[in-house]
DNA sequence: GATGAATGAGATTTCATTCAT
DNA sequence: AATGAATGAAATCTCATTCAT
């Protein structure tokens, strides 16, 4: 939890910061990620940011946290809860994608977390988040069978886990791929998730939703 | 790539070197994992291991060559090639799964390395990976379309990023989890991978087929 | 020297400070105390601690200067003066240690005082305490020698030295000791002190002027 | 407990480095003593200084127990433990004297951990080392009060406190005063010590023994 | 007079890597 | 070929003190 001190801040300054540090724990892993860089490239005394957070590990569970509100309002705003079931798949992801694109850093940061092994400090905490996630899908996997919209026979938290897969950052990396950009530039530059159209999304998206909803195999 | 000496060395000893870096490397990302820690418990002089390898990364990537290579040879072992698409994939899926249990270790190395993000030096290694990766699977989707196996509709390159996500760990992860077993616990107590019996593991394998091929739409 | 700032500032806020500095440098050592400890406990901005004191070592020479001073207040309202030399020195004692137990943060503020070594900035300050109470018994130690009350070879310099290592701190703790009372508890709870009967510590104290007086030695 | 790298090292080094290290925990307190003035005035790599111990704390504690070890071999060295119990109580006090006035550092560097206050890490550590003394004295006290060369009323540990109040330093710093030397000068240069005759030092430990002896009081 | 954010020097500690033996 | 001591850059974090509001 940040202190008091970081949420007086001007606005401006506040966003800086956050916007340095997103950047170098978008790019490096937790441990590598340096307050020092952090700090000169935000114009700050490194004292200074002593007074903001507790710690290095207090600055990004804020981030995280900050990168997951996020994520998660913006794909609840694109999204009709009241939909039905594949449709409603159907904006989660697309939104998931959006996100990541139009918040490069923000969503890097939320998917690093989700893989996040090793880092004995944060590891309690990750797994708090990826449980959420489990439940989340799981619940709308439930509910979707109950309703007769899925099989009764598919086992939902095994889905749940297979669509978290798939979501996790595998879409818009297949994106980025196909356009040519690396991650580097990606999480340096900005303005680069501009050159995806709707359509390239929609499209994508589509084609993930035919194949859970029907499968690969080809009928007669 | 190691020096000649570390191929001279007694088998004994090169087993123990890569046995403790295996364990240093699935239980820490890259950054963390410490050469000291490792020349320690393998009861080597920290000069040694500059004899045997270039460097950490060196080290690294040599163990991440190894565990790949041990990976790809037991799921070939495992796999009849003339099978068709969805036994092939369902024969995939069951020896990567089962490698991951019977060598937690490796299994996690590679894991590690597919997402890995962000280690700078590492990068374009790893990208290397994923793309063989990627488009080994490319190629199998394309020979089953050709084939007539799977819809002639589906985007090959984007299903191979699908399937890469739902390999990735996801489903040992979902195994270890259903069982109750920490990661931490997995990768210290080389044993575990034996509390999963072969039905267990089938179960779970042609769920994921019976997606893949089906979908999940309930047909009336 | 504070400021006049502080001088002014209303009997229940300086009393607060006050207080919760005393408590600070008597359970830390004067590099360990916290400045930002104080402020945040006293309820205060840390900015205005300059304005009442011009810094650190300011704000630690008033507490002692302070300390000192009501401990010599407290003996000198619990001594005769007129009395006999060994009549004084029992007084002296037993004064010395009550107010140890009644005011454990200010007695251990001079204790730590009269022990401190090395610490360059304070050392010329701490020096001239210690010689002034080394000078007090000096005189009395004369005086009670012209009046033929001890001994005539007795060497009055040592002899002040060899009283102030007694009194130094050594008796409190005993006293604390022998209660099974440990320095934290004791400095944390003010209320302690109550524990000891004006027996106990009249014990103490005629055994010390006990073997002041007569020596250890048997007599046939 | 230093690594084994340290005892490793060529004596003159190691011998440096221990050197400098005492003089700076001599001259401040634990908290206050630096490493990087160590390593920078011994002139090895700060890292280096980990490879001999493993944290300042135990750099401290190595050096604490080396003072107390040697002070303790000196004091037994200068002493007949058959003789009787003033002579040796003498002896003892002669001794700690010398062994101070000879070795400034490690005579200061014991001195300090007597009386150190507040130093929450060590604390634990110093209460042993203070306990131990006073076993010791008590140990001494108890015997020569059953052999009758004390007087049975007096009670052991309260004397035994005594006995540590008065040889803590006050003596050494007794006799740095009456030649006009400070603490400071005291440390800094190691040729004092020879300042000081053996007659000196002979004529203050007897006052001293007298003093326990028979007492201050004149009899007629 | 009060505030509390900003500062930056300095502290301890880690670790991959080098190199003389 | 093996050793392991030496290195030093870089990391995180603390804290007395300053100063603009």
């Amino acid at each position: 939890m940040p202190k008091q001190t970081f949420l007086n801040l001007a606005e401006e300054k506040r966003q800086r910061i956050i916007e340095v540090a997103l950047e170098e724990f978008a790019s490096h892993p937790y441990s590598k990620a340096s307050l020092s860089n952090i700090v000169a490239r935000a114009g700050i005394a490194k004292g200074s940011m002593y007074q903001y957070f507790h710690d290095k590990k207090d600055l990004y569970i804020y981030l995280l946290d900050l990168a997951a509100k996020e994520k998660l309002a913006y794909i609840q705003k694109g999204v009709d809860p009241y939909a039905n079931f594949f449709t409603l798949l159907e904006q989660i992801i697309l939104a998931g994608i959006r996100f990541n694109l139009e918040n490069p850093r923000l969503g890097q940061v939320v998917a690093n977390a989700m893989e996040y092994k090793g880092e004995e400090v944060l590891q309690e905490f990750f797994e708090r988040g990826k449980e959420m996630s489990l439940q989340f899908f799981e619940g709308m996997l439930q509910q979707a069978r109950d309703r007769g919209t899925i099989r009764k026979d598919l086992d939902s938290r095994l889905l749940a886990y297979v669509l978290l897969g798939i979501l996790g950052s595998g879409l818009s990396e297949y994106l980025l791929d196909t356009m040519g950009i690396s991650r580097r530039e990606f999480l340096t530059n900005t303005a680069l998730g501009e050159k995806f159209s709707e359509e390239d999304l929609g499209r994508v998206t589509s084609k993930v939703i035919h194949l859970l909803r029907n499968g690969m195999e080809a009928k007669e």
